[in-house]
DNA sequence: TGTCAACAAAATATCGACAATTTGGTACTA
DNA sequence: TAGTACCAAATTGTCGATATTTTGTTGACA
């Protein structure tokens, strides 16, 4: 089914009566109405979507994801949005166990430093073999996401909420046209979960000490490295640019990173509980 | 839901009347039921008898899935199959493409040798940390599961379907008891994904030519090197037992590898399809 | 006062039906 | 002989309703 482009479907993409109960989202509706377009199914559309909102941590860490509440917010079917989070599962941003729904990943600084160090290695492989291998429309590709990136205005970025979203988007392009001609799937595969893990802290790092100044420094070395079929260092500078990020996060107090965003809005969506923790008495009657 | 246990279904976990439209699955039957118990939702089940199926190559690489007729044999709705399907995602052995359904990832000794050259990694690291953080409860579970392992008449292993696949669970058991104490969830994770994505490769060498000799002996020098804390000694052997899997698979041609398990029936599922192929002359009318 | 059981409310998992799209085939045109 | 438009069948994606389980609360009883 399409949703974008469907002439007359059945069901209620945009339920003409649900009105009021749900208040209209705020600053999602430009993005919305994009992905909805782009999205070829409306799982993909709710996928998406979520993966965004975890990611960008208004679904807080650890937190429940009801059904019902993000079905009737995004204007789906309680299996479709079932199954968009099954597939985020896929990416190790949402774990879901037995009978207990689903549930946003914890984070903490434990975690992210495993990331990194999972992510020096599957970068550096995945950067050395697209050095190996780039042609020249790979160099275009690097080239012309560097400029992309690089026509931010750094000095106003951090007053602008949407500027920091045009940043972040092109800054993972950028990184992405970097190993766009590596050919191993397996560590594309593994390269992209990670760096969609590490996006979050990332995320949470900029939300709280703003962008590091002289980061576009980094990339333009790691570009020039790159271009310039220096393998060696080019890896030495990616794990570098890793590190710093990793660093800077470890600044912040550990409570600060699990718990989250604090200044962000938390859309509808429960703190975690505690759940696990309290015992029950009561012994599960099974026969 | 309960599917195991539960005492009065409204649905049909076994439809009375769906009888001859469907041949009793013939050497799943015992293995389902005892999944069906171990299952706490019929996701789960669907999910576990699926994996089993893509691992054994009885639901050949590269097929298509087709809701319906899973649905019907496993007895589940189409939305139970479809989460179930998405869940396979996360393991990187089903592929979701927009519009066009499931499918079964395909095979083929690239595939492999890559697999083959991250599990050295994932497995080396994994069992770097088990044996510096393993306790005796680790030793314990290492020596058992050895034990267990070595009770298997490796003699009479080709001879038997049940005892070939009484020997996969328990080699799976060891190696997982090996990097059993190992904390790190990513490693961990990674490792479990290439562990499983393997196993379909290990399935079919063994099909084709029974179980390498001397294997035993192989396991019981890792397991000698892991509990004597010799971690170099213990990585080395077990890259060399990754690479000799390798090696013996890359003896086989090309083709017997991308198409397959021959000898064993193919459950009611279409053969690999070269849709991506075939050009489309109609253009797909969006509006 | 604290444990336990029964009950009510909330949330999850499951189902089957239906809508929309792809697939495969056939006939019409150049 | 392509190429293309058009239909029928097969298949996928979507929906809303219902069964089942988990969670929370209240009240009896030791």
């Amino acid at each position: 089914m399409r949703p974008g482009q469907a002439k007359s479907m059945s069901g209620s993409i945009l339920p003409p009566e649900r009105g009021p109960s749900i208040k209209p989202a705020e600053m999602w509706d430009e993005k919305d109405r994009h992905h909805r377009q782009d999205a070829k199914t409306l799982i993909e559309y709710a996928y998406k979507r979520l993966k965004i909102g975890i990611i960008r941590g208004h679904l807080a860490p650890g937190s429940k994801l009801k059904i019902e509440r993000l079905r009737k917010e995004y204007g789906v079917a309680s299996s479709t949005l079932r199954e968009a989070l099954s597939l985020l599962v896929a990416d190790s941003l949402v774990t879901a166990e037995g009978q207990q729904g689903f549930r946003v990943v914890q984070m903490s600084i434990e975690d992210f430093r495993e990331i990194c160090s999972l992510r020096k290695m599957m970068e550096t492989l995945a950067l050395r073999e697209s050095i190996a291998n780039g042609d020249e429309d790979w160099e275009a590709g690097v080239v012309g996401a560097f400029h992309k990136l690089n026509l931010i205005d750094f000095k106003r970025l951090n007053s602008s909420e949407a500027l920091v979203d045009a940043y972040n988007e092109r800054n993972h392009a950028f990184h992405e046209a970097l190993v766009a001609a590596c050919r191993s799937s397996w560590v594309r595969r593994f390269r992209s979960v990670l760096y969609d893990n590490a996006r979050r802290y990332r995320h949470l790092s900029v939300a709280k000490g703003g962008i590091r100044p002289g980061i576009q420094a980094e990339h333009r070395a790691i570009m020039e490295a790159a271009l310039a079929r220096d393998a060696d260092l080019a890896c030495r500078l990616s794990e570098e640019h890793i590190d710093l990020t990793l660093h800077r996060l470890a600044q912040f107090p550990a409570e600060e990173i699990a718990a989250g965003f604090p200044g962000l809005p938390r859309r509808g969506i429960a703190a975690p509980t505690s759940a696990a923790a309290r015992p029950r008495a009561r012994a599960a009657k099974r026969s």
